[in-house]
DNA sequence: ACTCATGTAACTGTGTATGTTACATGATGG
DNA sequence: CCATCATGTAACATACACAGTTACATGAGT
């Protein structure tokens, strides 16, 4: 099965523009994300309406970074971009009136609603700011300079 | 995003199986699983290899189980279909060069692994034989004899 | 032989994320 | 005020995997 790399894509960008000062264009974003300004202008738009990215138009114009990157978690950002099925299995029928159905259901809704949680449940639990501070800590780590404009991005796009 | 329901439907199978003597023709269990015969066939022939379950051809034929119900869990059964992805959400690249995605990767990766461990040690922990002990404890508590060929089966196929 | 049932290939249907093109809207700078 | 730049959005194309269907071959039983 194909996977929903939304929430993965807009976090890349967001860490991008955290380490801009003013606003970023979709298409340098697009260009860091590997894919085309339109796709990120699509998923930006949940972003906005939930108030953690601004965006202006014209001259100079772009998207900005609008929350508290200490307060905002993942999570946020998942419920952002339309909070997309987590769990890839699913049941052939929801209330089935056969009984052996009932318990296959049964068995198999209790263990993917407790892996749900728990990814809920961990993306809650890492802010921005986080994510943001492991990224310097690996350019440190990596003997890079602070300089956000030499990344190299690959070209591989698998899965 | 649509939803693998093998594993789903697979189960609901067997514990149909189990209730029955002989073999059980793929028809018949299509009709159960409200699907087609061949549908059936090519999520069983996963099961063959494993050795769960066995066919034999013409008069009379049709699908057996070929294992012990208590030892054998749903973890093998889901690895017997094909161990299709758990989890819908992915990153755009793997193995980046971009320090960036290296941190959003290295933190989604982690939250699906944790999800991915605990689903597949759910699965593992539940047998055969305690799903249909399951089935039976639901059979008794609606009040119905133990009379498999009364089971109904409802319509609806949503999501 | 005839029938029944599995075994498979090949094709179609469907839903969703993704990619692309095109054009409207609004803001900025000369 | 007009050209340019950027977002906003609709519309369409593409890719992919599960699911469904048709067709036919193979083998077992009567």
């Amino acid at each position: 099965m194909s996977l929903d790399t939304r929430l993965s894509g807009i976090l890349h960008v967001l860490l991008h523009m955290a380490e801009h000062h003013g606003p970023v264009t979709s298409e340098v974003l697009a260009r860091a994300m590997h894919t085309n300004p339109v796709v990120v202008r699509r998923v930006m738009a949940g972003l906005r309406e939930q108030g953690l990215v601004a965006s202006t138009k014209g001259h100079g114009g772009g998207w900005t970074i609008a929350c508290d990157m200490q307060r905002t978690t993942l999570r946020q950002v998942y419920d952002a971009v339309g909070s997309p099925a987590l769990i890839a299995l699913g049941n052939r029928s929801e209330r089935p009136t056969c009984l052996v159905e009932q318990a296959v259901n049964a068995a198999l809704d209790e263990t993917f609603r407790e892996a749900e949680a728990l990814m809920l449940e961990r993306l809650g639990s890492v802010s921005l700011a986080a994510l943001s501070a492991d990224f310097h800590a690996r350019m440190v780590a990596g003997g890079h300079s602070i300089d956000h404009h030499t990344h190299s991005h690959d070209a591989e796009n698998s899965r």
